[in-house]
RNA sequence: GGCCCGUUGGUCAAGCGGUUAAGACACCGGCCUCUCACGCCGGUAACACCAGUUCGAUUCUGGUACGGGUCACCA
């Protein structure tokens, strides 16, 4: 008998933007789905109608596209399960919540906001009192007829203690006297969170629901209503958090004031949506008797399993990110890495600079795409120095050995008659030789007079390629100028 | 504050009773070299604390401390 299949959900509200820590979710969610050829749906939760951005759900599908993780079911796909909007479901919680009422798990409220708000101590803790658990059918229906606004409430038990085992931390338990009478469809006639991904879970077959911590201790309430339906409840595998750190070194949960914390944010700095997915995969999640660091969607849907997930929470490490982007940056193949570096070169610099030389340089030293910008800045400005930039310990250079070369290479330089890495490399060795001076000596005073900055993407030949003749030149002579 | 969860180097982490306690990022050295980067080689750095179980605890149990989460008509 084989196993039945597993289904796992990703339930994102339309917030405008994907945060890193949901997407992870949603990672580790398909690669769960995945690694027991299981499906995987998308579902949409849009029941806050306060909190509705237009345009939301398309930055959800575009990062799942960009990232590589499809589902079987969902919005734009269909389903034998549809629809996978909760605000085209109403009418379905709607009958559900009835349900309840009637087999007395839950009840109508009509308590005032007011009276809600005044439960609450001076820390804003404090919940629902109980207050219309026992209103009689006389009192419902006047209050009604009175067009009084009211909730519907899960009945939780008084006593006992509600109790699951998740797949990650174990067994959880709770006891029953902790849990609110949660509302399960609000005022406005929208169904809670709290009530509709229960009723949306078993209707749609989802068998393992993956989702962060935040969620272990209100789950014994989602247990419940499992129970009150009569439905089996579903096997729960909550994530660690993802955290951050601010600059006084204390850590929290990743938010906005810690950086880009949207997939859309790392993009436009130029991370790679690849080095991102390879880089989160590993926050939280080690493969089995492995140190593979490197992965492929695939080789992730191969090795992910649940007992590779840690229980404690991870920081997430710019650093690191970088270093996987730089990684693949490297990794790409030239006319790949071209389209992507090309199009920024093309921006600030003219046309009279060998972009493409450049990018080449450019290549294994850039961790983003948006560090081309700053690498980049002293070819299209001849930015404001020092003379002391001439002064070199190791190749004993000073900006009078320097200006001695610069004379004497000036006229050698303007001689070269196919201007190209070699040819000035040649050229300068052949001076050097001559001068018996350390090659070094002599590239160094080039590269610094040509860059006018002590750190550089290639060295002084290759500059100067990338550079042209005229411009070189130029520099060059201005450089003599200053010096002398 | 009540309840729940967690705790291996600065960070991600392996480990699942006996190990010289892996590896990666970062950092520091060295080599390579036309600077830097890449690459290669090497180094610094950790089991929160206290009891108990055990011949033996990083690993099991309890407590303490610290961190986090949660107590919404948000998800």
């Amino acid at each position: 008998m084989a196993d039945k299949l597993i289904k796992t959900r990703f339930a994102p509200s339309p917030t405008g933007f994907m945060h890193i820590g949901n997407l992870r979710t949603a990672l580790y969610s398909y690669l769960l789905a995945k690694s027991q050829s299981g499906k995987f749906i998308l579902r949409i939760e849009d029941t806050d109608q306060v909190r509705l951005v237009e345009g939301a759900a398309d930055v959800i599908l575009k990062t799942l596209e960009m990232t590589g993780i499809d589902y079987d079911e969902g919005p734009g796909v269909g389903g034998d399960n549809g629809p996978y909007v909760q605000s085209q479901r109403l009418d379905i919680y709607r009958g559900y919540a009835q349900k309840l009422i009637d087999s007395g798990h839950a009840y109508y409220c009509f308590c005032t906001p007011e009276r809600l708000e005044s439960l609450k101590d001076d820390k804003g803790i404090g919940g629902y009192d109980g207050h219309c658990r026992s209103l009689s059918k006389e009192e419902i229906d006047k209050n009604m007829a009175e067009g009084k606004p009211f909730v519907i409430r899960q009945r939780m038990p008084d006593t006992g203690t509600t109790s699951y085992v998740d797949q990650v931390y174990g067994e959880v338990s709770i006891d029953n006297s902790e849990l609110r009478d949660q509302v399960l469809i609000k005022a406005d006639g929208y169904p809670t969170y709290n009530f509709c991904h229960v009723v949306d879970d078993y209707l749609m077959g989802v068998t393992h629901v993956v989702r962060g911590n935040e969620y272990l201790t209100s789950t014994p309430k989602y247990c419940l209503l499992y129970d009150a339906f009569g439905w089996e409840r579903p096997c729960y595998v909550h994530l660690p958090l993802l955290m951050g750190k601010d600059e006084d070194g204390n850590v929290s949960k990743l938010s906005k004031r810690h950086g880009a914390v949207s997939f859309q944010d790392l993009v436009n700095d130029g991370f790679l949506p690849q080095a991102i997915v390879n880089y989160i995969a590993l926050l939280g999640w080690c493969p089995k008797g492995s140190e593979q660091e490197f992965f492929t969607m695939d080789e992730l849907k191969q090795s992910f399993s649940i007992d590779g997930l840690s229980k404690s929470p991870a920081v997430f490490d710019y650093e690191k990110l970088r270093w996987f982007n730089s990684e693949y940056i490297k990794k790409l193949p030239d006319d790949l890495y071209e389209e992507k570096a090309l199009p920024i070169l093309d921006e600030i610099l003219g046309d009279n600079i060998d972009k493409k030389k450049l990018a080449q340089l450019l290549h294994s030293r850039i961790s983003t795409f948006s560090d081309i910008r700053e690498s980049v800045a002293f070819v299209s400005d001849r930015l404001d120095m020092d003379s002391s930039l001439y002064t070199n310990k190791k190749n004993k250079t000073t900006p009078e050995s320097c200006l001695e070369v610069l004379r004497d290479c000036l006229p050698l330089l303007e001689g070269v008659s196919d201007w190209n890495n070699d040819e000035l490399f040649a050229v300068l060795k052949d001076y050097a030789a001559s001068k018996e001076k350390k090659a070094g000596a002599v590239m160094w005073a080039i590269r610094i007079a040509v860059a006018r900055q002590g750190v550089t993407p290639g060295g002084a030949t290759e500059l100067m390629e990338v550079f042209g003749r005229e411009e070189s030149l130029d520099r060059i002579r201005q450089a003599i100028s200053e010096l002398a």
